[in-house]
DNA sequence: GCAAGGTC
């Protein structure tokens, strides 16, 4: 039998179609599908079976002795030994299962490093089983009937240097990353959930976030003045115009020449000119991602869009770096999809064209197709972001056909009291790609008919107030450009770091936000792990892997040398245990102090109950008892935004999966919830005051009399009675008392813990037990 | 409970 590994099931399916000369039968070994055909030649009949993985099926960990992170040594992770376990045994079982049975093995998984890893994987699992099977490689970089025959009628060998390669990235990832996410986790004295994380491609990141958050406070405005005049033509028609010095740093200056500044103004040229927008290339994953986000859609959102899109044939596989379509794709053919259905009127333009030449990227991958849509939807087939989602693919996929976008742009310059000034005009000639893709258009900025030595009238002159911003907060989107960049992560991770930077409470907000706690690792790392924190590591090991891909050096020999590297980084951090303890645990405090207490004057803190509930307590316990409630659940961020009515900053709440709550001032939250439980108390019926003992819910003639026995014989009595002692008095409980009371006083009091969104209200007298 | 990389 002849066995065909590809890397995901949808590959499998798909080249079974193609190389069957009849349908290829759909099977399950061990709850895996696989696809089944034959050949029949010369009398001789081979099976084939194509099997699809579900791209690493093993991993890599250290055994089981060194789980326990108080009791290892973080340092002695560096030289553990490494097991590989399966992650999938679902698709290990099945593997082993046909590998038995298997005359010849045909690795199919994608065309790249990970993909040679993710076969040499499968392979040693069928070698488990069956030592002396004989194996080849195909290589192929999109899946139509061309490409797949080609490559199968043209097999080689796996390349298991290109394998070591990739093997020794997972090994490098797993040694620094685990050891050094222990150490910090450790000296932050954060385990558990609340650990904190480092990795080659994390960590710069996330350094990127420090340094342009640090960039900002240290940033000092500079106050500038614009001067802008409101001009009107003899037909009334108005536009405005600026001073031609843009910016005015001197306020005197500015002053004079705004004031000099009278009712006329000439026009003194116009200069016309021509501007060409050229279409945009074709998307690949980043170039999707930061689309998408331009139009709303957080990155890890678009991408589980996508993924949805594409498991049911509307999109292309979406995870690609490839930014030119493969000559092997029918580009007519895939336009000719939407002759009908809501994009008959782009399809046909297109079509009509003498010549169908896309644009091209910079990037040419071997690994997939750029996305395309793969076949028509119609938007009540979809969800509404899928459907957002779809058109922006379809329309862009349009726009890389089409035409540069032109436009007709004018130059105003102007005299007023022999001050100059102007203003710039653009108008879209010729729509080209816009029309396809209309996302994210400059707008019109048209002129009145105007020309020169025209007089007009200055119907209003202003001096702007203004002053230079710091640098921009990063979006999601332009973080995965700037990742792009710099080689950290790949397009199917970048999203996905992102999110992790969010669930470790790292990062929060949009445009992202470092915590304190961010700016006390990158810290600590920066001055004693460099390495880790900077993209040069990325680029070292991509440096590294491309020898052991040429065998020219041996993974051994690089892993060895990346196992030094590390050693001598904790020798480092060793040696300065106490004082990295010190400003970790500096930092982390930070991200606790809400503001000042109002009672007494000292710090607000996030406190624990012995319980383990949070609440907001006051740095003077137990000489001061303010506190303030906090949800039960999620992550707290205390952001920089401070309540001006009460100087505390503004929490946010992080669920993971769910949206973050941004709860606000925690006092005016908790005020605003007391006011909806009083108004939930008023909406209650009034009850009738019950007039006499006997009309209580749960008294009977027997519990009146032994009430009575203890002196209570009217409604009144029993309201004011000390339950403690009443229910002892009458042997009931405390609880049973309380309810008869609060029914006594005619309302039904609401008994709750909770507000609306779970958060728990806290008294004052709660036990400490961290601060 | 650690990383980053596949895939769903």
């Amino acid at each position: 039998m002849h066995l065909i590994v590809t890397e995901k099931n949808i590959a499998a399916r798909r080249i079974a179609a193609i190389l069957a000369p009849k349908n290829p039968k759909k099977d399950r070994v061990s709850g895996v599908d696989v696809y089944r055909y034959e050949i029949v030649s010369d009398e001789e009949k081979q099976e084939t079976v194509v099997v699809g993985l579900s791209g690493h099926i093993v991993g890599i960990d250290f055994p089981k002795e060194y789980n326990n992170w108080q009791k290892v040594e973080a340092k002695t992770l560096i030289d553990a030994d490494i097991i590989t376990t399966p992650i999938n045994r679902k698709i290990v079982t099945a593997l082993k299962g046909l590998g038995k049975k298997a005359s010849r093995v045909t690795i199919a998984t994608d065309y790249d490093r990970e993909g040679e890893l993710i076969g040499v994987e499968a392979l040693n699992i069928i070698k488990q089983v069956n030592p002396d099977v004989s194996f080849d490689r195909v290589r192929y970089s999109a899946i139509t009937p061309k490409a797949i025959e080609a490559a199968f009628s043209n097999a080689t060998n796996v390349d298991f240097n290109l394998a070591d390669a990739g093997h020794s990235r997972q090994v490098i990832d797993l040694v620094w990353g685990a050891a050094l996410t222990r150490y910090i986790s450790l000296a932050a004295g954060r385990l558990g959930k609340m650990f904190l994380s480092v990795g080659r491609v994390q960590s710069p990141t996330l350094s990127l976030i420090v340094d342009r958050e640090k960039e900002r406070n240290v940033f000092v405005p500079t106050p500038y003045w614009e001067i802008y005049a409101e001009l009107q033509n003899t037909e009334g028609k108005t536009f405005s115009a600026q001073h031609s010095t843009r910016r005015f740093l001197d306020k005197k200056e500015a002053t004079k020449v705004f004031k000099k500044l009278g009712k006329k103004a000439e026009l003194k040229g116009i200069e016309k000119g021509k501007k060409t927008d050229q279409p945009p290339t074709p998307f690949n994953t980043t170039g999707f991602i930061s689309a998408a986000n331009s139009i709303g859609l957080s990155p890890a959102n678009a991408m589980r869009i996508a993924e949805a899109l594409y498991t049911n044939g509307y999109i292309s596989y979406p995870r690609t770096d490839n930014t030119v379509y493969p000559e092997t794709l029918d580009l007519k053919a895939q336009i000719e999809i939407f002759k009908e259905g809501p994009f008959k009127e782009y399809a046909e333009a297109l079509l009509e064209k003498a010549e169908l030449i896309p644009t091209r990227g910079k990037k040419e991958t071997t690994d997939h197709p750029p996305i395309f849509p793969a076949s028509l939807a119609k938007e009540s087939d979809l969800k509404e972001d899928e459907w957002k989602v779809y058109e922006l693919v379809v329309r862009r996929f349009f726009a890389t056909f089409a035409g540069p976008s032109e436009w007709e742009t004018m130059r105003l310059k102007l005299d007023i009291n022999e001050e100059e000034f102007r203003s710039n005009g653009a108008r879209l000639v010729e729509p080209g790609w816009r029309w396809y893709y209309p996302y994210n258009a400059p707008e019109d900025r048209l002129f009145p008919e105007l020309h020169e030595g025209d007089s007009l009238k200055v119907i209003k002159k202003d001096m702007l107030d203004k002053e230079t911003q710091p640098p921009g907060r990063y979006g999601q989107g332009r973080l995965i450009n700037i990742m792009e960049e710099l080689g950290l992560g790949t397009k199917a991770t970048r999203h996905e770091i992102i999110s992790k930077l969010y669930s470790r409470a790292y990062i929060h907000g949009n445009p992202v936000q470092p915590t304190n706690t961010s700016f006390a690792v990158m810290d600590t790392l920066e001055t004693y792990s460099p390495t880790i924190t900077k993209p040069d590591m990325t680029k070292l090991l991509e440096e590294n892997m491309d020898l052991i891909a040429e065998g020219k050096i041996k993974e051994s020999a690089v892993l060895e040398e990346s196992r030094e590297i590390l050693k001598q980084v904790f020798s480092e951090l060793d040696k300065n245990r106490e004082k990295i303890v010190e400003s970790l645990q500096a930092g982390l405090r930070e991200d606790k102090i809400i503001g000042t207490c109002s009672s007494c004057g000292n710090e607000l803190i996030i406190r624990r109950s012995k319980r383990g509930g949070r609440f907001i307590g006051c740095n003077n316990y137990p000489n001061c008892t303010f506190s303030l409630p906090l949800p039960r659940s999620g992550q707290i961020i205390v952001t920089d935004k401070v309540c001006e009515a009460h100087g505390l900053h503004h929490i946010r709440i992080i669920n993971s999966g769910k949206r973050p709550w941004d709860l606000g001032c925690p006092q005016c939250n908790f005020i605003e919830w007391q006011k909806t439980q009083q108004e939930e108390q008023a909406k209650q019926p009034k009850k009738e005051k019950p007039k006499s003992i006997q009309d209580l819910e749960g008294v009977g003639k027997a519990t009146a009399g032994k009430l009575e026995d203890a002196g209570i014989t009217s409604v009144e009595a029993l309201a004011e009675a000390d339950p403690v002692e009443l229910a002892k008095a009458i042997k009931t409980s405390v609880k049973r008392v309380k309810n008869w009371q609060i029914s006594c006083n005619g309302t039904v009091t609401v008994e709750s813990n909770s507000t609306a969104e779970g958060s728990s209200t806290v008294k004052g007298n709660c036990t400490v037990e961290d601060a």
